[in-house]
DNA sequence: TATAAGTTAGAACGATTGGTCAAATGACAA
DNA sequence: TTGTCATTTGACCAATCGTTCTAACTTATA
């Protein structure tokens, strides 16, 4: 039979995603991503089909490589409310290497509000990060140390709103003046 | 002498506001801009000189015509936390007849990062949003309504934090259950 | 060794892109 | 009426877009 594939799929798809992340998708063309991936046109259109397919791979890949990973080891964590905040300042550390801000919530504003596959694509990892927020709610909740009266599925949600506008603002200027204040604001929310 | 220009500048730019407001810069060509303006090519290029200078004028237009005049008319109420709430409100109603979200928001995702001098202007629309929040904030410090302790500078790029959250919530699903959730949280840090 | 599957390189496709230009048009002064 | 000139018009341009394709090449199995 024939012969191993030379490339790693994953290996393509997180360069794909960097490309995608840095550029969005209309500016990322397909010359580019022939070159951020190293393989070749033909071998490209081979593996995945489209340039929008081979988006939604690289969207699933951030997810699940990045995304879901990290909020894993999140869980991790003893303290839920420890979790939280360290979900928030990764994002003002920022991974090194990759772009600031967040593929998904590119997405969100460039490419979902036209194509409905994508955007369940992202409403669905938007919710994952909204019920990671709420399981560790319900962990400090248990262990008492939220402050009584706290609505965890209402706060959930404003957490969830608190980190899309932190990652809006740290995409445009990683060291923000506001990133501090409004990390010290989740602090509250969580005393 | 010659004569008089047939179109109205305002109302080519607002029409190419819409269009990029929509589509975003890069999903916007000049064809769409052709038609949505109701002008031909030649005239655009002829009034304006670019796709981005199209652009840079559009945003300008939304930044003057509606950011601006929005706020100014905030500022005319009596209660200064009212107006806060007013500015969060607005985003949860929506213009009709306009996208939803903010133009300035999808500009720092998808332009500002690639183009300095665009990234100035957004920045210094955010920036104004903040300052219309920081200056509520010392009015309603002064006439003792906010909680005492609270640091009004910092709550300032807090909200500002908040409605860029919200702006993009609401661009994506925009009555998404997580608008309540915000707005009621943003009348807590308030109260 | 023949065959099959996969890679590679690049030419080529039609469509669309942002941008230009010469000619037609229209309003005014003379 | 005529001359003038800014404005309008739509054809036109080269470049790039996403996509397809052919043909040569590489490796592993039958």
């Amino acid at each position: 039979m024939p012969w191993k594939k030379k490339y790693h799929k994953p290996d393509v798809l997180d360069a794909a995603m960097r490309a995608f992340w840095e550029h969005g998708y209309q500016g990322t063309s397909m010359a580019n991503l022939v070159e951020a991936t190293g393989l070749n046109r033909g071998s490209l259109y081979a593996a995945f089909k489209d340039k929008r397919s081979l988006y939604i791979g690289a969207l699933e890949h951030y997810d699940t490589v990045y995304r879901v990973a990290f909020l894993n080891q999140l869980r991790e964590l003893a303290d839920p409310k420890a979790a939280i905040m360290a979900a928030f300042v990764a994002v003002e550390t920022g991974n090194d290497g990759l772009p600031g801000g967040c593929l998904v919530v590119n997405s969100t504003l460039e490419v979902a509000p036209h194509d409905p596959e994508i955007a369940e694509l992202v409403e669905a990892s938007m919710g994952q990060v909204e019920t990671f927020f709420l399981e560790c709610l319900h962990r400090a909740e248990a262990q008492g140390s939220l402050a009584p009266g706290l609505r965890v599925t209402d706060t959930a949600k404003v957490l969830m709103g608190m980190m899309v506008g932190l990652l809006v603002i740290t995409r445009a200027s990683p060291h923000s003046p506001a990133v501090a204040p409004i990390l010290q604001q989740v602090r509250e929310i969580l005393a």
